[in-house]
DNA sequence: TGGCCTTATTCGTGCATCCGTATATACGGA
DNA sequence: TCCGTATATACGGATGCACGAATAAGGCCA
């Protein structure tokens, strides 16, 4: 009982979900999730290290970035997946929230198409 | 998202927990609840008021006694309802305080059958 | 009305959480 | 090594929650 109130208390939080809608869709850094939040760093460290000590999410260095990604390894986050999708996505925040991801997703596409062809270019 | 929040803050105590795997059964009194969980009445008169007010039970009064329900008609309970019951059946205190509950039942129907039959008879 | 059973509420305390702010740490490049 | 970017952590205040203990309130019956 105790551990599935746990799991609950992370998803107690409107920033943590939030972070989650994110998530789930794609894996991301603190510093692209404080532009599409539109939130103080900090506070998003302080939420992710909550989701990672309860279960919620991974994260691995890579430079100077942390990137966080949802922990598919958890029993009970792939059982409430499915909930989770369909409530974000009956909400006005959540939906606004990924329709933000959508165009950074995008822009990143762009940036790594410009970035190869330079590769291509130099090589 | 708040909203949503707010809802798994109800979840997020495993007391609120066992509770609900017994009113996920049957419909309850305090007393009886009390008996079963084995908790100060107060308490569990202070979370049942909590998840009232979150809209996750209904509460009746009955001459002396108040009975406690889940409310059927909140839609987030109704989507989590298949998931709560697999995590409580894989508890062993779930499984445990289902198992007082199934006697306690039992004894109830005993009691209302030995009931009818002495009302039978005085009539 | 008085007593009893059942339920709700209040009070005080300790603890967890949330946040802004400031500071520390990690990494890459000049 | 010094600087800038990215991330994490520490500090302090405010708030909320969980709990035990005590008390209040609601309802039945004699």
């Amino acid at each position: 009982m105790r551990e599935l109130a746990g799991t609950f208390k992370a998803l107690a939080d409107p920033t943590r979900l939030r972070i989650l809608n994110l998530l789930l869709r794609s894996p991301l850094c603190v510093c692209e999730m404080e532009r599409l939040l539109d939130l103080p760093q900090p506070l998003l460290s302080r939420h992710l290290a909550y989701l990672r000590n309860y279960g919620w999410v991974e994260s691995q260095r890579d430079g100077m970035r942390v990137n966080y990604q949802i922990n598919e390894k958890q029993r009970l986050i792939a059982e409430l997946r499915p909930f989770l999708l369909r409530q974000f996505e009956g909400d006005a925040v959540g939906r606004a929230d990924l329709r933000a991801l959508e165009s950074a997703v995008h822009r990143r596409i762009e940036r790594t198409r410009g970035h190869e062809r330079d590769t291509h270019a130099r090589s």
